[in-house]
DNA sequence: CGTCCAGGTCTAC
DNA sequence: GGTAGACCTGGACGC
């Protein structure tokens, strides 16, 4: 317990040029509810523990600042300006300030369920890694949040590396654990501890193949559309273990590949309980949202979450 | 207490 | 290529 905070402030602009509405961005989506990222709700900030290039992870805030601003806070940190910079730049990478989304809000303000979006709505969160992202996904597969809490919440909080300063239990003020931590645990501890059931195959297995290098998620997320066009990609993904039609489209969104919609038992109901209640078919809503070709999958996300944040 | 199913996936027809 | 059944777990529900 240090009394020492270190903060800095980071532009909100996306690469664009684009405004960036972080309240919204921090609420993007699912994830941002479990370990190691969590919501404070009265300061309207996302606290989330990151890996740095250097040291130990660190456990960082990201809040309001002045005027398209955030600021970030780490208790306890007297950062040199190399670690304070590579501080930023994760924050910069969380919040996905680098991606272009000026093309989706050229086609968003001609449509009037979507025209909203474009005072900075559209970016999602992003995990440091993309195993994260992949992992976290097949946790979410065929079971009710509070299991995906349990399941993601013993992961972060047994495998973890704590940041410095951390509390010496729970979830929280941990790294999400690497694939080689992962991969070193028994499959007793799939069973027993995160209760994962049929996952922990899965889960091990993508964990022992991402540390041997077998599988490099991280190059594989981080293509270019060019080199990597969204169908490969998808094919990519559908070829891991745990990881069909739902989880592919979830963890392509995620990384920033919209072309895919994510339709399972939460966004079906939703966009037919807006639509007046009636189920829609799935070639339904994917007409529907055709026209924003690369971004049809952000464009169907942002008109079911539109009520997440009051006032939009 | 049994059945169903949740932000599905895999295997075997 | 399309479609049943099985699959871990544990809340929610009906009986």
């Amino acid at each position: 317990m240090s009394s020492q905070a270190w903060s800095a402030e980071l532009a909100l602009v996306g690469a664009g040029g684009e405004a960036v509405n972080l309240w919204r961005t921090v609420q993007s989506h699912g994830l941002v509810d479990l370990p190691p990222m969590r919501i404070h709700e009265d300061a309207r900030a996302l606290e989330i523990t990151v890996p740095l290039p250097t040291g130990r992870p660190r456990t960082v805030r990201i809040g309001p600042g002045r005027t398209a601003r955030a600021l970030l806070t780490v208790a306890g940190w007297a950062p040199g300006r190399r670690q304070a910079d590579d501080l930023l730049d994760a924050a910069a990478y969380v919040l996905r300030l680098d991606e272009d989304l000026s093309p989706f809000y050229t086609r968003a303000a001609t449509d009037p369920d979507l025209a909203w979006a474009i005072g900075g709505a559209g970016r999602l969160v992003r995990s440091p890694t993309v195993f994260e992202e992949v992992v976290k996904t097949i946790c979410t597969t065929n079971c009710t949040w509070s299991a995906t809490e349990r399941m993601v919440g013993a992961l972060v909080e047994h495998l973890g590396e704590p940041a410095t300063g951390a509390p010496t239990d729970g979830p929280y003020g941990r790294a999400f654990p690497t694939p080689a931590a992962m991969a070193a645990v028994e499959e007793s501890f799939y069973r027993d501890v995160m209760r994962a059931g049929y996952r922990g195959a899965y889960l091990r297995s993508l964990a022992a193949d991402a540390a041997s290098g077998a599988l490099d998620l991280e190059e594989l997320g981080r293509a270019g559309r060019q080199e990597l066009p969204d169908d490969e990609l998808a094919a990519r993904l559908l070829a891991l273990p745990g990881v069909g039609p739902y989880a592919a489209a979830h963890i392509m969104m995620l990384l920033g590949r919209y072309s895919r919609l994510v339709l399972d038992s939460w966004t079906r109901p939703k966009y037919a309980r807006l639509n007046g209640g009636r189920p829609v078919k799935d070639s339904t809503i994917e007409r529907r949202f055709r026209r924003y070709g690369p971004y049809a999958g952000l464009a169907f996300w942002l008109v079911l979450t539109r009520d997440w944040v009051p006032g939009e």
